[in-house]
DNA sequence: ACAAAAGTGTTATACTTACACCCATGT
DNA sequence: ACATGGGTGTAAGTATAACACTTTTGT
């Protein structure tokens, strides 16, 4: 193996995972009661350290399919955190990425074994380290990156109904959307497939059943369309 | 020292800088042509290796000031790095940085012992590892980040024209703007000063100087102001 | 028949884009 | 006097935001 490197120090490295899900209007978030050390009893993400064989891509799918049994995941690096004395234990790195998830999939023996509950974004208990920190910057680009590109579609199942998939979007920001407008807006949105279907579980009337076509989103891109929603 | 890591593998670190500066209406990239090993004679990103004493910040910004002598520059995370064999020679994780730094102010003779050159995003020869795959992600996130906060102005002299700042902007988006339309929108910019001064470099008649008041942006966004050129 | 959520268009306003001429000055 | 870049306003088109009623259907 190399020398060049020799008289370079070595780090721990984890990967930190800022699982998000989408549940009666309400963004949720993933976390784990500790029944290990360190900070045993405490709340926080979901994490692991990164070996030898793993890219760090591979390390953050490896950590997500040991608490939910989803893999195929969208998952985005938030970034590096790398403060000298982040984990009070240890000098180690650690490697935030938030993955969205739809709620109905997840394996509840699982999330059992770890200890793991669902809460709603602002509904948070406290986090140890500087997990909050992580959360509140997955919050940021997931924003943001919900915008611009139609990511948000992971958090829902398959088929979805319009008035779920607005709830979706005020969920992420924050705020109200006017039914017309954001509904205007989707119609011009030509990878959403309407069914004849309909989902009668929120209303007398029902709502008509979406899919999100992938392939002729990526086409549109080709094409010059940009997402915005 | 902690026993709870005890078994986890350990991860060499290294920094890398993606240096933006801008010259004669280009948006320019300080790049270093390896007297060292691996790959001699390469060219690559200005690097080096993170150390128990500092926070990966802190690595950056000691990485930046080996090559520039510049302390207190803008910096901003791009991600981590991580896959196995992104350096052939050893297994190292990279967390790269894009740095906004003034051309005036660099200092030349650090620059010409680490024998780096600045080249024009646009003339860039072969980078080593995953360098170049570093500095597309840069530069996106640079078009996206100065479209919305004023990081632009780092790349600036203190003080500046307008034809300067629209020259600087149309190489960020590599896209050319409307003289009048892009007036308009800094008209509206309430922290940017018109002084008195003229620059008459460029042209018989003289430019007007302009600073940009970080205070005053700081007070317009506290109100709720966002920036957007 | 009524409650409860789904669905539907129009207008006013703000923002964006396109565009052409005069100004100041050093040589 | 002229060449060179600096500086200025308006109108058309596009996108956004605000707003209220009808439809469907299970009970």
């Amino acid at each position: 193996m190399c020398t060049f490197y020799k008289n370079n120090d070595k780090f721990l490295v984890a990967v930190d995972c800022i699982i998000f899900g989408f549940h009666k209007g309400e963004l949720t978030l993933l976390l784990i009661k500790r029944d290990f050390n360190p900070c045993l009893g405490e709340w926080s993400l979901m994490g692991g350290f990164l070996n030898q064989s793993e890219s760090i891509n591979q390390a953050a799918e490896r950590v997500l399919a040991e608490l939910t049994g989803l893999d195929s995941i969208y998952m985005d690096q938030i970034g590096v955190f790398g403060d000298i004395n982040r984990d009070p234990a240890d000098r180690v790195l650690s490697v935030a990425y938030y993955a969205l998830i739809n709620m109905d999939e997840f394996d509840k023996r699982l999330l059992a074994k770890h200890n793991a509950t669902w809460f709603s974004i602002d509904k948070m208990p406290p986090l140890i380290f500087d997990h909050e920190h992580m959360v509140k910057e997955a919050l940021r680009q997931l924003r943001r990156k919900a915008s611009v590109e139609p990511i948000g579609f992971n958090l829902l199942p398959e088929k979805f109904t319009l008035p779920h998939l607005q709830a979706l979007y005020e969920a992420i920001y924050g705020s109200e959307l006017d039914k017309r407008n954001f509904r205007k807006k989707v119609q011009s949105i030509h990878f959403l497939e309407k069914s004849e279907e309909k989902d009668k579980n929120t209303s007398r009337r029902g709502a008509f059943l979406y899919t999100f076509n992938m392939a002729s989103y990526e086409r549109l891109k080709e094409e010059g369309f940009t997402f915005a929603l």
